[in-house]
DNA sequence: GACCATAGA
DNA sequence: TACTTCTATGGTC
DNA sequence: TGCCAAAAC
DNA sequence: TACTGTTTTGGCA
């Protein structure tokens, strides 16, 4: 029987050490087989199987000579980024253990002691390191999961919980830097270098806290990057009564890798000695690197290489088959190069949704889904004060086949008419056009091209009907203003003109189609009768989601404003608030991904930048 | 080890037959054991058994003369029963088969062959009928169910779906009897006597059917009963998809009870002869009768009485020690009897909601939860254009101990403050004064004393801010209507006036307990992302659960009106639609209870009525 | 500018 | 009852 | 009028 | 991850 590689277990995670893989692989194909996904991740193996052919054909053509020079080529770069390497600094990386899974073991303490997992039937988002032990991990769909495990037990996410969690995480992690940057909710950097010069001077009691939450009991921490993260990691516990590991290191990736070594509910710190660094990257897998997923692990396996001093080895070859970019992460990998400054990214680059249904070819369903989707994107894009440029439409097939058709908008705008008329345009244009296309099991709505609107000016509101006006960015000016204004110069099939009669008839088209039988919409089930509770002020909720997000928003920003009855946008806390805030999304199965306003992007640096270069090439 | 019969298997349904009863009640008992609700039921079982005792007792305290002359006077009684029994009618009951499991099944046929039930992990609603081989069924955990079945799959309940199909079949039933009366969503009795007399005059073409849906084959039925009931279950079958079973019998109970005898899918007529009916009834066990529940069937069970026939025998005794409207319905049922009339309720008689959470104590968590729960009963009350006179709450303990707490208000009202002030006065007096209280795991509100609130004398409303107006009740006046605006005489502790400067301190009040942390409110998780897909128009819809239900709320009215562009209250068809109007309510595990309009009563009749008539002291 | 593939929480 | 959601990036054409 | 227990779907 | 939600009725105090 056929198999992919794809499906098996990635055992890249803490908590998975010992498996045995051959029985859960078996396991996993077996109750995957003939499902279209697994189809769909056949067809992406073989065409992986196939580039790799490709240039391991390409390889043979090389001269031993080539490639010694390519060699040359590559010590000479090594060489150079050893010259810029900054041993000086000290970086933590604190990430959660298991995150969602052990907010959930607090809850109900009886579910420590037995295998579990947060997510749904259909995906997981992850599992404690009870359930790691029978191969069930974050990204395998429950009924799988269950298939390893019987005894499984899934509770449903809970992201409110999370999110209040985090922030009392980040909170900690900015008194040691409060220039911290973090990914996801249970992950950040700080750099201590700072806070370690200054530590010295602390007074005693400025490093001692209780042992347990209210216990006279105290503890004090000593100066050292040690002492000091434990001290973080004992108040993350105190505060969250659940535990963190962490790594030190003189960069972001190192500090990364670190984190790893001693989780869970642990910490390592790494010497800022070359040849220490060296030696502890040298036998690190591959897939163990932020930035080498399966794929590009599959194609560097194919070259022989397994582990990061392998990468080395191979540096002649990587430096001809690989594009420099791809080249250039791999030999700061190898080198144990990482960023060493925290880059925050002045605003967020998109923001989107996507929902996924059970298959259906009926446009007027699917376009009523759509105009869904774009109100919800647009009302995020409103209450965030932000324009947009840019739409994309993303959609998957029944057989897992993803498309996206994207539009760049002639001006920025967040008005609903102007995006949804145009996403609904490019959803129109491929079901008319793709005949063949099979039925649906995916919509997305994405807008970029993003920039702030800054109601500082609000005097430009007079110049367009489109409140198109300024940017926070520091470096645009009134010319940049001015060129968006001017920047109405129809390069589109279709005008995006808002006007109140367009409006009007664009909704009572909408109508229509709802009326005309057939159609689609998004909403969650068990709805009417269940409680929720506030996990920041504990109150018992009743009703619909997006009001219990809206008093968790207000509840998570401090002190609530006691001076209006309804609990309403209130947004008169701009930006002193909108900096510190945790973006607030949840769904059955996934994504706090909405980006935080502190998430910083491991992007690439121009030196020493952590980088996620790749390339699908590879 | 302790037990309790009250949590064994209830095998009197279709479908479980030949169940392994020792197995199943062991592994129920090994399921339950310590937790509270065991202990509950324990508790419950032993106070029943008490009671038995004093029966018992009180029994042996009888002559033997006594008791024949209770036999004799129980003979005269049954004598006089059979003078007006009525056996010209037909009636016939129709129940679907294993309803919301059949739904479901259909949905996705692959859950046709594994045992599989609708609900969630804490309460099942339904299973089918290969889960019902496992013990599995409506009413018991999903959790122990699974214990019974270990690959059970269980399917989250979809209202919305289930009240569609509902509707289809009764639409098709009004055919055969416009006075049908339903209970609860899958079930309904139509007296086809009229319809029978009218078909033999229809035309062949009147009784003839496609035999599948979309063929052009076709089916043409008789005229006989049996032949019209195939008709109308295969009528039912071509609209739904689903089977449905059929009982026909003189009068409504021995109805009932045939449509159980060849479920599923199956019907049974019971031959309009006294004593066919006699022997029919004779071994059945009493449990099948409608109204012996369980509690009932333990006493009756202590003296020895099993089947129906058994009731015939110990008539004498129960003569001597149940309650008269006990023992009339008791003799009813030996004697074949039920009501031969189909009865509808004018109106409603209460309207509530309550929600089960994790147990607190928490005052503040409690009342903001009672206010939410108030605001939802007075929203219905409001858009159903109803008025109550009375409020009760209720709340169950962590330990399952119910309380309920009500207080009739000095007039009819629907006003949301009158209503939450009342209700909350309940609870924090309760609250207050029993300092034992344990922690709370359940809270409800119910307004009852209904009267509508008619509109057609706006006028009315300038005599009271209250809106009291007048009813729809044919006896009552404008004598009736003045008494209850003058009905303002203070015997309450606190009045209940409505005035805009209350209303303002009452919510403000609110707010500020909301501020005031740790309160509690009423919400379904994962509502944001998923897509549910209207079972009427099949448009999937995006958003929160309010909105879906009015979008299916308008798709079942009918055609819907396109003059509108908002989808909103547009109750502007009042009372057309009133009167056909299915009850709508979801929650995540239960309640579509709420009663459909063309709901009626098996309520006591004066003649022949079927009668739930028993008594807590049986 | 538009699309795809990859990646990570 | 059943293979996510959100965001960011680089390469290509 | 108010409370409880039983019952049905 | 875990014993429902909605409604009606009868009896008793
Ligand atoms: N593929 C995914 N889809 C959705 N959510 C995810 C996914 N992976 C992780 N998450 C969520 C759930 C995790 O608890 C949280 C943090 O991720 P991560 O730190 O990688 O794992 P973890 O904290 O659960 O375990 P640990 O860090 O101990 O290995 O992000
Ligand atoms: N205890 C309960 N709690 C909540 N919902 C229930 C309960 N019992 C039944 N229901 C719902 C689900 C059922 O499908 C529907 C009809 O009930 P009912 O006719 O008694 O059983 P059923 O239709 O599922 O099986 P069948 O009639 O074949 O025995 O009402
Ligand atoms: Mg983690
Ligand atoms: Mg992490
Ligand atoms: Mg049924
Ligand atoms: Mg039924």
């Amino acid at each position: 029987m056929s198999r992919t590689t794809f499906l098996n277990v990635d055992d890249t995670k803490a908590g998975m050490e010992d498996l045995d893989k051959e029985k859960i692989n078996k396991l996993i194909q077996e109750a995957s087989k003939n499902s279209k996904f697994f189809k769909q991740q056949q067809r992406r193996e073989e065409e992986n199987r196939r580039r790799i052919e490709v240039k391991l054909s390409k390889i043979k053509s090389f001269s031993t000579f080539q490639i010694e020079q390519a060699e040359k080529s590559a010590d000479r770069y090594l060489n150079q980024l050893d010259k810029t390497r900054d041993l000086s600094r000290i970086f933590c990386h604190i990430d959660m253990d298991a995150f969602y899974a052990s907010v959930e073991m607090r809850e109900n303490p009886a579910l420590q002691h037995v295998p579990m997992a947060v997510g749904g039937e259909g995906m997981l988002s992850t599992s404690n390191y009870l359930a790691r032990q029978f191969g069930v991990r974050a990204a395998m769909p429950g009924f799988i999961a269950r298939h390893l495990c019987p005894n499984l037990v899934i509770v449903p996410c809970d992201f409110n919980k999370y999110r209040v969690d985090s922030s009392k995480v980040m909170k900690i992690i900015s008194e040691y830097d409060e220039n911290y940057g973090s990914c996801g909710l249970d992950e950040a950097f700080a750099d201590l270098t700072n806070h370690l010069q200054k530590r010295s001077t602390l007074s005693e009691e400025q490093r001692t806290f209780p042992k347990e939450e209210n216990s006279t009991e105290i503890i004090t921490f000593g100066i050292t990057a040690e002492e000091t993260v434990q001290e973080i990691r004992h108040r993350i516990y105190l505060a969250t009564r659940i535990t963190a590991s962490a790594g030190m290191a003189c960069n972001m990736r190192l500090a990364k890798l670190c984190s790893d070594i001693n989780k869970p509910n642990g910490q390592y710190q790494l010497e800022s000695n070359v040849n220490v660094i060296l030696n502890f990257i040298r036998n690190l897998p591959i897939r163990k690197i932020k930035g080498i997923g399966k794929v590009t692990a599959l194609h560097l396996e194919s070259l022989q290489i397994q582990t990061v001093n392998d990468i080395y080895l191979k540096r002649g070859i990587l430096k001809l088959i690989e594009y420099p970019s791809t080249f250039d992460f791999l030999m700061r990998v190898c080198n144990g190069c990482g960023s060493t400054t925290i880059e925050h990214d002045d605003l967020q680059k998109s923001i989107g949704h996507e929902t996924t249904f059970n298959g259906t070819s009926d446009s007027l369903q699917l376009i009523s889904l759509c105009r869904d989707l774009a109100k919800k994107t647009v009302d995020e894009l409103i209450s965030d004060r932000i324009l947009c440029k840019r739409v994309t439409l993303k959609i998957k097939t029944v057989n897992f086949e993803i498309l996206t058709r994207s539009k760049t908008l002639s001006s920025y705008t967040d008005s609903l008419n102007i995006i949804t008329d145009k996403v609904i345009t490019l959803l129109k244009h491929e079901l008319d056009q793709d005949l063949e296309l099979p039925a649906l099991r995916l919509m997305g709505v994405r807008v970029s091209d993003l920039k702030m609107k800054s109601s500082d000016l609000p005097i430009l509101q007079f110049f367009s009907k489109k409140s198109t006006t300024t940017t926070t960015t520091i470096n645009e000016n009134t010319h940049d203003i001015i060129e968006d204004i001017d920047d109405d110069d129809d390069d589109d099939d279709e005008g995006e003109e808002e006007n109140l009669n367009e409006e009007f008839l664009s909704i009572e088209n909408q109508y229509n189609e709802d009326c005309n039988s057939k159609l689609i919409h998004i909403d969650d089930e068990n709805s009417n009768t269940s409680t929720t509770t506030c996990p920041v002020c504990q109150k018992m909720l009743l009703g619909d989601n997006d009001k219990i997000n809206k008093h968790i928003d207000l509840c998570l920003n401090g002190e609530m404003i006691r001076t209006t009855i309804k609990e309403q946008d209130q947004q008169t806390s701009p930006q002193t608030n909108y900096n510190k805030r945790i973006n607030l999304t949840q769904s059955k199965v996934t994504p706090p991904a909405k980006r935080q306003k502190r998430k910083f992007n491991t992007t690439p640096q121009q030196t020493n930048g952590i980088d996620n270069y790749f390339s699908k090439h590879i």
